[in-house]
DNA sequence: GTAGGTGCAAACCTTTTGCAGCATG
DNA sequence: CATGCTGCAAAAGGTTTGCACCTAC
C-alpha cells in the first residue's frame, strides 16, 4: 500500500551506517537514538514527529517527545532525514538512506505524497543558481494538486 | 534596496481588483480588509503575518491579529496571496498581482529571498505530472543555500 | 434586519528549553 | 567519572477559535 515499497532496505545495516556516522561526529549512541533511528528507517511513509514518537512509544512507552525532536534534528543535520512541507503548514520527514533524491507531488485531497525525479529539472535548477552566483545546499520542489485517483473520483460526481 | 522594485504596480487599481473579486465571491468589503489588502499590495517584501499586522496597526492600531490571519487566508484561497516556506519552519507571504509566477532561492545566512523563473523548469514539471496523471494546482520550488554576497563574505574568512 | 466580520482572549499545536538525574564512552 | 543525553514540565512561537458585539449590504 506504500508508495515506496522499495524504500525499506536492510534496516539493521542502514541503522549501523547511521550509528557509525553519528559516533564519528562525536555523538553518543543511546538506546533511545537506536530506537528512533530504527523506527524512522523502518517507516516507508513520510512521517510527522508525533507519528514517529507514537511508533517509538509502542516499543518503549517512556521515550520523550523532546528526545524524538532532538534526534530528528541531529539526523536532519547529518543528512539522514529530510523535512518536507505538506502545503498546509504541516511538516513531515522522510529518511534519505537507500534511495535517490526525488521531488514530491502532494495530493491536496487524499494527502498522498508521490515521488518523482527528473534529471533535467535538477540541471536547470543548478543552471539558474549559477547564473546569479547562488550556491545550492538543498532544494525542495513540491507540486500541489490532485492525484490520478482523486481526479477520477471527482469526475464521477 | 528591495529585490523587487518592479513589484509595486498601481496599488489603488490592484486593490480594486481584489475588492471586486471578493465581492463577487460573496465576501463583504470592510475597512479592515481594505487596509490589510492595501498594506499587503504595497509591500515589496515577502512578509510574515506578524509583519503585516504591524504595518496595518501603524494605520489603525486596533486591527486584530485574528482579522489579519483570517484575511490572509481569504486572500490565499482567492489566489491573490501565496504562502512560502522559509526553510527554517517559518512562513512568509507575497502578493501575486502585477508580476509573473516565479520560484525562490532562499539564502540560509542572510535570509534574503531571490526570485527567478525558468520556463523550461515549468514545462518539465508539467510533463512529470502528466506522466502520472497528476493535476498541478500550484507548485513551490525553493533552492536553499548561500547567496552570492554571503559566499563572498565566507571566502574572506 | 441579518448574515458575515471583528476584536479579544483563550485555546491549540508543534517545537524548544531549563534543569536535575542518568548512562555512555 | 565527566560530559552528553534523557525525561519532564514549562515556555515559546505561530495560528485558530468561541463568543459577544458590530456593520455592510
Amino acid at each position: 500500500m506504500s508508495a515506496h515499497p522499495e524504500r525499506a532496505g536492510k534496516p539493521e545495516k542502514e541503522a549501523s551506517i547511521v550509528e557509525n556516522a553519528l559516533r564519528k561526529s562525536g555523538f553518543r549512541w543511546t538506546n533511545q537514538r537506536a530506537l528512533i533511528v530504527r523506527e524512522a528507517l523502518a517507516t516507508h511513509a513520510h512521517f510527522t514527529a508525533e507519528e514517529l514518537l507514537d511508533l517509538c512509544r509502542k516499543k518503549d512507552p517512556k521515550v520523550s517527545r523532546a528526545t524524538v525532536y532532538r534526534t530528528l534534528s541531529v539526523l536532519e543535520d547529518a543528512g539522514f532525514v529530510e523535512g518536507l512541507e505538506t502545503g498546509d503548514g504541516g511538516r513531515r520527514f522522510e529518511h534519505v538512506l537507500g534511495h535517490e533524491h526525488h521531488d514530491h507531488m502532494v495530493c491536496l485531497i487524499c494527502e498522498k505524497i508521490l515521488e518523482f525525479r527528473d534529471d533535467e529539472l535538477e540541471r536547470r535548477q543548478e543552471l539558474a543558481a549559477k547564473r546569479v552566483g547562488f550556491n545550492i545546499e538543498r532544494h525542495s520542489l513540491h507540486l500541489y494538486g490532485t492525484c490520478k485517483q482523486c481526479m477520477q473520483e471527482q469526475r464521477k460526481k
